[in-house]
This record gives structure tokens, sequence and C-alpha cells, in this order.
DNA sequence: CTAGATGTTAAGGT
DNA sequence: CACCTTAACATCTA
């Protein structure tokens, strides 16, 4: 589930969902994915308070309670927040049950449990915490392009810092270079300001598009390399088959043709 | 059976 | 210190 436009997603109909909801109690199936906190503290920090809103700020979520404080998510590779109505069949990788007052429930779900649930004080709190860098959705554009230039390794390798900039992961960073016709190899200090303005603007045109198809890649626009991304696909600008490298330990397809070093 | 998968972080090497 | 690669986490699927 996990890049920016997929949190976006899980976050907004969690808000829509959740918002305005009590929990009664909260049942953590596996202990696993709690981070900094034991599954006592999650219940008793959460028992008896309202949601009042699902927040997030790159990949990171926040499920934020009244009278202060919030419940952090994060979905790792595999991880899911859902509500579900009353009577639900629990499935075999839920992990924490919120459990609210109508009986109906918020569940977190993770396969392989890369995922971690904890406490804050407040969203901006957990972001100085982990030093986060600024949201892609939100980071002006001079912001942007400053932030990424300053560093002088691989441009995927900067795309893929939440430090930099919070919120791409790796199949939106390789869509985002190809978009820009830019090696993912490039140093990112060494871009020019019309290739750094290029990436900058088709972020934004990346993460909105996928946020508007739900992520259902086969519904983004044409020129798009993520429903075809990996195997032995095309370009589909018809300049060839993609290539695959290992950058920053990640698997990387782009176009040669297109992205030249 | 093996390899690899949208993420993060620690550890070891140059 | 800066940067790179690798491994580890846990589990499923191609």
């Amino acid at each position: 589930m996990p890049e920016l436009p997929e949190v976006e997603i899980v976050r907004a109909s969690i808000d829509r969902a959740c918002s305005g909801r009590t929990i009664r109690s909260v049942e953590v199936v596996d202990g696993g994915v709690l981070e900094g906190c034991t599954a006592k503290e999650l219940a008793s920090f959460c028992r008896g308070r309202k949601i009042i809103g699902a927040r997030r700020h790159g990949k990171q979520m926040f499920i934020e309670l009244d009278r202060g404080g919030c419940v952090t998510v994060h979905l790792g590779m595999t991880g899911d927040l859902i509500y579900n109505a009353k009577g639900k069949r629990p499935d075999k990788h839920d992990r924490v049950l919120f459990d609210f007052k109508e009986g109906s429930q918020m569940v977190y779900r993770d396969m392989r449990k890369f995922g971690a649930i904890g406490l804050a004080a407040s969203v901006d709190d957990f972001i100085m915490m982990k030093r986060l860098g600024p949201d892609a959705l939100e980071v002006g554009r001079q912001e942007f392009i400053a932030r990424i230039g300053k560093h002088d390794r691989a441009i995927k390798t900067i795309l893929l810092d939440q430090k930099v900039i919070a919120g791409i992961g790796n199949l939106y960073a390789d869509e985002v270079l190809f978009q820009s016709r830019i090696h993912p190899m490039r140093s990112a200090k060494g871009l020019s300001a019309k290739e750094a303005g290029a990436i900058q603007r088709n972020t934004r045109k990346v993460l909105l598009a996928s946020v508007r198809v739900s992520s259902d890649f086969d519904r983004l626009p044409k020129g798009f390399m993520l429903p075809v991304r990996g195997l032995s696909a095309s370009c589909p600008r018809g300049n060839g088959r993609f290539v695959s490298i290992k950058v920053n330990g990640r698997t990387t397809f782009f176009c040669p043709s297109c992205q030249k070093e």
C-alpha cells in the first residue's frame, strides 16, 4: 500500500469513516507492529477517546484524538488501515483492532509486519523526532529545488530520502524521473535549474495523478511508466525496452533512450 | 526451491 | 565525516 498516494487514499477513507467515533477498546493481536509503546500503553491512551481526524505527512499517518495526542501509523510495505462495519470477519493479518462504541472497528492489517503503530503528543512532534523532510505535495517549488540540489548523490537516492522530501517511494521515484527524462544516477547537485524544475513539477503531476485514479495504475493517463514498469516492457514513448539497475539497493527501471546519463 | 516485493534502519566497508 | 552496499525485519507469490 505504501507510498504517498496510497497513504493519502487510506487517510481520506479513514478520515471519512472514523472521524467522530469513540474508541472503546484496543486489541493488539500482534505486538510486533508496535513501536515505542506497549499494547497496554496504546490501549489506555486510546480508551474512551474520540477520533477527530486522520492526517498524513509523507508516508506517515496520524489518527488524531480529542484532548490531544495521536496514534501514529506507518504502513510499511503491506500495511493497511481499514474501517470494518460491525460483524466483519477478521483477517489472518489483522494486527491491531480499535473497537468503536457502535461495534464497528478500525483495523490495522499488515502481512509482512514492516509497518509501525505508536503514540505521539502531536503530529509536529513526531515529524521532528523522525527528522522527516517536508511533504512532497505541500513543499513549495523553491524549497523542493533547494533541498534536492544540496546533495551530491544520485537523484533517485535523494528522492527516496524521507529526510529530504517525505512521501516518494521506489515506484514513484522511477516514474518522476521517467517523466522528467532524467537518468536515476545523475547527481542531484549537478542538475540544471530546468531539470530540477522538471522534477519538482513531475513529482506533483505523478503523485496527484495517482491519487486521482486511486492508485489504479491502469487508469493513469497515457505515457506513464507505472502500468508497464518492469519485466520486458517497452517505453510508452516507443523508444525501446526499459532497463533495470540497482540504485540505493532498490530495483530501478528507466528508459536508456529517454533518460541519458 | 529461489528470488524478489511499494519501507526503514543498522552495520560494515571504502 | 561522507557515501555506498548489504543485510535484516516477516511473509507471500511468481
